[in-house]
DNA sequence: TAGATTGTTAATCGATTAACAATC
DNA sequence: TAGATTGTTAATCGATTAACAATC
């Protein structure tokens, strides 16, 4: 819970157990051991115990772990209990596949804003969300103070978009385009590496042959 | 080339070489060092060499290597460079958003069918591609021996449609949704870790504060 | 109490980085 | 030739796994 560093595998974990966890409460049980968690999910179980050590939450021995106290801690770590809001640049067939994904709501992500080029999308709502040109975005960023931007424009796109944000005062980017962005260091940068994922299946895929 | 074991890292890695060295292309250039592709990717220049020797390629001291053979390696390494049919399994949001991405094209996928369980898309057309019901999924995979199943459904449905796709005979599975599914240990699956890259970001984001 | 489970410390493993030899 | 660049071998670093002590 201090200013240990949290391992980059380790934070990739947490979303895995908190989704078992949810589910779990679904079906309505109320404890759940680490050994059982490591089971199911085919990870160690000194693994399981030692992620769930970086949230703070402590179990019982013989009994394991109350799931809505594990499900709280991993919320809290994450900083998924509470909504941050989002704008969306780009709403194209990704942008808007975003906006109409619901479960985001789950993982503490609000879009409330959308952003395109195109004269045909603006003033449209796309899930309820409206999309505004482009020219508004850092207008609209900095007087609602929006810390999260999502980039679903062309790579070639990116830089500008990125730009745009980082004048607005964006705090983090979510980045969905092929592009290696250039920010300050001060601007927290993640990548969704759909490609890279791709590159696994279709490597292990040619190996079987 | 051969039996070696090839880091998952690097494995990872290979699509954003490509996708850099694809852009030098476009802008004309014919060769590059890896100390310079070091330097604009951020990637140690030893890490840069050892993943490139992976594909069997080899450069010239003083010149670097020359692009086209290198793009041309990283392809056929990942089996990219012919098309590999792939259906798709939930005809949503993000389901059209994957139909509609033409970039795939560039990594060796084509997307050839659609199913979902909504009539009122069943027959019709999406980015070109016709969505089926999926009670024909089974027939439709084992007759045209598709090797690729993309799953975009919801966590609830996403292990009976995995179920469906091994009956079909499917070879490798890239799962969009956040089950972790059970398949024998023939069929490769590939989870897209959306929720792990979001994890990263929010837990960054906090920690600013 | 006995034993299942927790949580920590030590050992192993694998990937990254550093050092260096080879070569055009 | 000199020096930039390649590619390999060795050292380091960090994550995973194994061993073990603590406890309800």
């Amino acid at each position: 819970m201090s200013d240990v560093k949290v391992p980059s595998p380790t934070l990739r974990r947490l979303p895995k157990y908190l989704n078992y966890l949810r589910r779990l409460q679904e079906l309505g049980e109320v404890a759940i051991s680490a050994s059982t968690m490591s089971r199911d999910l085919d990870i160690q179980h000194t693994q399981v115990r030692k992620d769930l050590a970086v949230t703070g939450v402590q179990g019982v021995p013989k009994v394991g772990h109350k799931i809505d106290i594990l499900i709280d801690a991993i919320e809290k770590f994450l900083d998924w209990n509470t909504l941050t809001p989002a704008v969306i640049v780009g709403a194209g067939n990704l942008g808007s596949a975003l906006l109409g994904y619901r479960a985001f709501q789950r993982s503490g992500l609000s879009i409330v804003e959308a952003f395109d080029l195109n004269q045909d999308k603006i003033g449209q709502k796309l899930h309820d969300v409206t999309v505004y040109h482009i020219d508004d975005l850092v207008n609209h960023v900095k007087a609602k103070q929006i810390p999260i931007g999502i980039i679903t424009v062309s790579a070639k796109a990116a830089q500008n978009v990125a730009n745009l944000l980082v004048d607005a005062g964006i705090q983090a980017i979510w980045n969905f385009s092929h592009e290696k962005l250039n920010v300050p260091p001060s601007v927290i940068v993640e990548d969704v590496e759909l490609d890279s994922s791709l590159a696994e299946l279709s490597y292990h895929l040619k190996q079987r042959h």
